[in-house]
DNA sequence: AAGGCAAAAAGTGCATGCACTTGCCTTGGG
DNA sequence: CCCAAGGCAAGTGCATGCACTTTTTGCCTT
């Protein structure tokens, strides 16, 4: 091959097509919906078509991408109905982490959680967008950890990346932070004190209301799926 | 290619092997541990290798075969503790279909989930395992489509087959097939009568029961993982 | 002008070859 | 007899080529 790689990571050329791919995928780059030409892609990251056949396999394996026999990928495509079921889901997932987590986190567990959502509220009062971002996602994070279930663990941050490319969209509300922020806080509390029942259903009532957030600027995207295909090459 | 496949089935020749390969994987026929030599494989099927590496990324992908570069492919071993965290995620996800059940499903799909479920009464009489086994397997599907949400359809399905291989341990249980009948019962009931709460935590039980008897199992199961490799050629 | 057909273009799917990595085994030294 | 280093065999990872399928385009017919 021509030399160094473009992503020297670690793994396999195949692997790092994968990562690639998806962070496209899940950072809202490639939209639902759009071609993925092997040709291009291979020569986009300097591979051969064989790595970018094997990451487009796996993807669709976990249902970032959609593949038709003999006639390519493409970024799925979610319907409206799948996409509120994926949400539903993710509510739900949610739930059964904080129940578990309220149950079984450590003591070291607890107090870091509490520390971490405390310090937050500053960034809340700043209003740093960027910064709570990468908060809220270490909260959820320690809350999927938390529940001391390997597998749950796995369906959660799944579930949660399929969904990313829709959840960008909450980011424009107004007041967001402070809201979301009230939210954890429930969560939070409800876990100190070992409520698991609590927990859970605040845990449930925080990914409804993004999820009801997103539904408004989801339900535009679907519109323009055609476009996207001229615009990007 | 020398001629017709083995498999004539539907798909690309890669989407066969994943079925093929997933299928003796589910069904025991390969056992955790074992190896997934690419040549082998290929031969056995009379394919090329390309298939059976895209075959084993994707099952690799959903957490049916483990991938070490370099270092070939393996049926994915599952710790004692993994495998408790998958039963224990299989009963939450069954209870979450079985109350969206109860609150969700069509006066169709209430009736011939009562129905089939009081016809199968007759094979536990007759001590059917075989029919039953597959009468069982309808039954958790008409749960898992009842929920009437695609996403929690995929998960749970997904689970359930990575957890097919320690589940035939089951079988050989005395008494399994009435015990099973009257945990469905009370599923049943409960969704017939609308009561979501109930019916989730008789769904959650009926899992956990059949989970603590796999145990018992699958813990004979990883002392001969060596075995098997010879055993197989 | 619209429809249909055929040939070409584009793109996917599989096979094969070769480079490279890993594990094993041999061989020589301590 | 044990250990280390080097070499060998087995097997993975990627690139490339070709066959086949789908899609497009341009021409001909009506």
């Amino acid at each position: 091959m021509s030399g160094k790689r473009s992503l020297v990571r670690s793994g396999t050329t195949a692997d790092q097509m994968v990562r690639a791919i998806a962070d496209r995928i899940v950072t809202g780059y490639l939209r639902p919906g759009e071609r993925l030409d092997e040709a291009s892609l291979a020569a986009r990251f300097d591979v051969s078509r064989t790595p970018v056949r094997e990451a487009l396999g796996q993807l669709s394996a976990i249902g970032l991408v959609e593949r038709r026999p003999n006639r390519g990928a493409i970024v799925a495509v979610v319907t409206q109905e799948h996409l509120a079921s994926m949400f539903e889901s993710m509510a739900e997932l949610e739930a059964i982490c904080a129940r578990f987590s309220a149950e079984r986190m450590t003591g070291a567990e607890r107090r870091s959680l509490e520390t971490e959502h405390q310090a937050s509220a500053r960034l809340v009062q700043l209003g740093a967008e960027e910064d709570y971002e990468y908060f809220n996602t270490e909260f959820h994070s320690r809350l999927y950890r938390g529940a001391h279930n390997t597998h749950i663990h796995e369906l959660t941050t799944t579930t949660r990346s399929r969904l990313a490319p829709f959840r960008r969209a909450q980011f424009m509300l107004p007041g967001r932070l402070a809201k979301s922020w009230q939210e954890h806080d429930l969560i939070v509390t409800a876990i100190m004190r070992g409520d698991a029942a609590a927990a859970g259903k605040a845990a449930r009532d925080h990914v409804s209301i993004v999820s009801e957030a997103s539904a408004v600027f989801a339900a535009a995207d679907p519109m323009e799926p055609k476009l996207s295909r001229s615009a990007r090459r």
